[in-house]
DNA sequence: CAGGATCCAATGAGATACTG
DNA sequence: CAGTATCTCATTGGATCCTG
């Protein structure tokens, strides 16, 4: 994975790239529903259920060009385009399971 | 740790919910400075480099509210006022250790 | 010393309409 | 079906100046 783009980088800091990947409102949960599954940009729209196709095409762009998702297109008609997570991806799905269980925790759910 | 409020919420997702306490530029290396060390607001702005006033205060601010960081002013002149992390900031913090480790791996650092 | 007040530029998110 | 194009609005980060 070569290089994150930052508005302000700063990025000297671990902290601060990890989270950059993952701030969004839709991908961590984009991160969730990819894991085990590789799904159709539809089925990404529908489980995401109220997200606007801008936003989701751009954060789908973002985390494809990061590396952590990969995209297939087929040469069909009508166009058909799968969404799956890379290692990398699975891997910082994990590496958030602390904060997810933090959260859930502190905030008593 | 009552409320967080966010510009759009569907915090239903507990990542989006963490995540978005240690987004913005200065929060994790916030909550890093302060790990086992009180500082003033003079201290922060030091460690954090370039950071403005606007920004630390409103993020010190911010982290305050949300319950991350104590905030103690003493009744002095000139002014005094230490901040130092609560136990849910530093349990945040350990939270994010395999976040930091995953950027270091991806990244090679 | 520890900030609040103001102003600005850049980014993020959403709605809507349109297309290969 | 899987997006792109446009537009609008709210939020963020930063610079600068000011003050109890």
């Amino acid at each position: 994975m070569a290089q994150y783009t930052f508005r302000t980088r700063s990025s000297d800091c671990p902290y601060e790239l990890a989270i950059g990947l993952v701030s969004g409102r839709w991908k961590p949960r984009l991160l969730e529903v990819l894991k085990d599954e590789t799904l159709r940009y539809g089925d990404l729209k529908e489980r995401l259920k109220p997200v606007s196709d801008k936003v989701l095409s751009a954060a789908l762009d973002d985390m494809t060009r990061n590396g952590l998702i990969s995209r297939t297109a087929f040469a069909e008609i009508p166009p058909r385009v799968e969404y799956a997570l890379t290692p990398q991806g699975e891997s910082l799905l994990e590496a958030l399971g602390p904060l997810r269980d933090w959260a859930r925790t502190e905030n008593g759910r």
